[in-house]
RNA sequence: AGAGUAAAUUAAAUAGUCGCUGGUAAAUUCCGAAAGGAACUACGAGAGGAAAGUCCGGGCUCCAUAGAGCAAAGAUGCUAGAUAACGUCUAGUGAGGGUGACCUUAAGGAAAGUGCAACAGAAAAUAACCACCUGCGUGCAGUUUACUCUGACGCAGGUAAGGGUGAAAAGGCGAGGUAAGAGCUCACCGCUGUUAUAGUGAUAUAACAGGUCAGUGCAAACCCCAUCUGGAGCAACACCUAACAAAGAAGAUUAAGCCUGCUCGGCGCCUUCUUGAAUUGCGUGGCUUGAAGUAUAUAGCAAUAUAUACUCUAGAUAAAUGACUAUUUUAAAAGACAGAACCCGGCUUACAGAUUUACUCUAUAU
RNA sequence: GGCGAGUUAGCCAAGCGGUAAGGCACGAGUCUGCAAAACUCUGAUGGUGGGUCCGACUCCCACACUCGCCU
């Protein structure tokens, strides 16, 4: 398995979200950009500070995470992806399988998964 | 059985699969002149009681190796002890609350000085406005045998009992006493002081004395007294690397500068100050062995201290602990508060459920 | 992570241990044929909870929220 590269200055986060295409699911967003380096995907997540304390906060992070690394796989390369927290959703809905299927809406409108036969 | 008080503990466990962080070890592959770096494999490790708030105190780093005195500013404030230190803790004292176990308490000084006490009220602090009483006076009023009596007014004196207030009214209450009154005198209660006893001490108990007990309250108003405090903070600080633009002023032994002011003392000498410009990096160190933890013994009521043995127990940087499956515990459901960021000792705040120990009150039975 | 400042009516905002000034806006009324302007009136748990005090927006403590700075 390769590392998932992450997203870590301010401006490359800045470029993705003004710049990048908007997908959203029911408890996730999504904006994602081509990136210039085609063999890599560069993954960020951000959750803002108001939705939920700390404990929380670090609990979407990683299912987020963990979800990604399974489809990482399937997926094309070649895009920078940040996943945002809808403000109006209550925390408590975070759960492993709610995170999939929002992830698997995204990835599909958005056409990144790689067509298999 | 019900209601309650105090203290302490825990914060699900086990196995398997995939994945993450850093550490150790050997071999292989790739890059590189080398040092080394990357990938892969194995081993063992990997968030809390509050990691939180940043409210105090220390270590550590820089400012001089952080020195002396005065001032300014700030903190603390019953007693004794513990501690590296503290505004913390332990054991007591006083005051207040509770039937009780027990709980709360920033608790020095108002007789060093200044200030404040709105409204109401006679008066809000050197008491005396109304009032009560006595004596004298009046070409005053009424009255009488009579300056005889009463009243009014004026002068001189005595007193602090009474006066719809107010948070607070000049020790309280009762009796005697008096022209009227008053700690003026007395009993009881309170208050102050001295002595004795007990205690390391705060203080307690007892006896005696005190009526100038007529300087009320507020110090969480300024302040006084006692004790203490140099400043900034790991984004400190040191190093590597990238970029940029300089201009003005001052001083060079009559000495700039050294992060509150003044004086002394010290360091130190070609730089210092102001404005402007620049401010890059998956950079490196600081970064975890420490007033450390666990167990036992001894001293102490306790906080805590000493000795011996054993252990090494997170060091990330868009930031590591997750997901799935099975079993057990439970009546049922893995659920509360919550994520280390240099490190320790405390305080404060948030918190579902469960367990243990000691004790109190009420009711019933023996 | 560390350091510092603030919170008063819908908005702006003063003051201070003793009944919380003022302006804009909103509402009601006067005026007008109807409006505007003008005039009059109305509205406050002082972020939340405790403490000191006779009495707290003010003084002290704790908590919540908002904002700024660091090379």
């Amino acid at each position: 398995m390769k590392k998932t590269k992450m997203l870590k200055k301010n401006y490359e986060f800045k470029n993705v979200l003004t710049k990048g295409k908007y997908y959203s699911g029911d408890c996730i967003e999504a904006f994602i950009q081509t990136n210039k380096n085609k063999e890599i995907n560069l993954l960020g997540i951000a959750i803002g500070v108001k939705i939920a304390k700390a404990t929380k906060r670090n609990k979407i992070k990683r299912l987020i995470r963990e979800n990604y690394k399974n489809c990482e796989n399937y997926t094309k390369t070649g895009n920078n992806i940040v996943f945002l927290w809808k403000k109006k959703v209550d925390t408590n809905q975070a759960t492993f399988e709610n995170i999939k299927k929002d992830m698997n809406k995204i990835f599909k409108k958005a056409k990144l998964f790689v067509e298999e036969e």
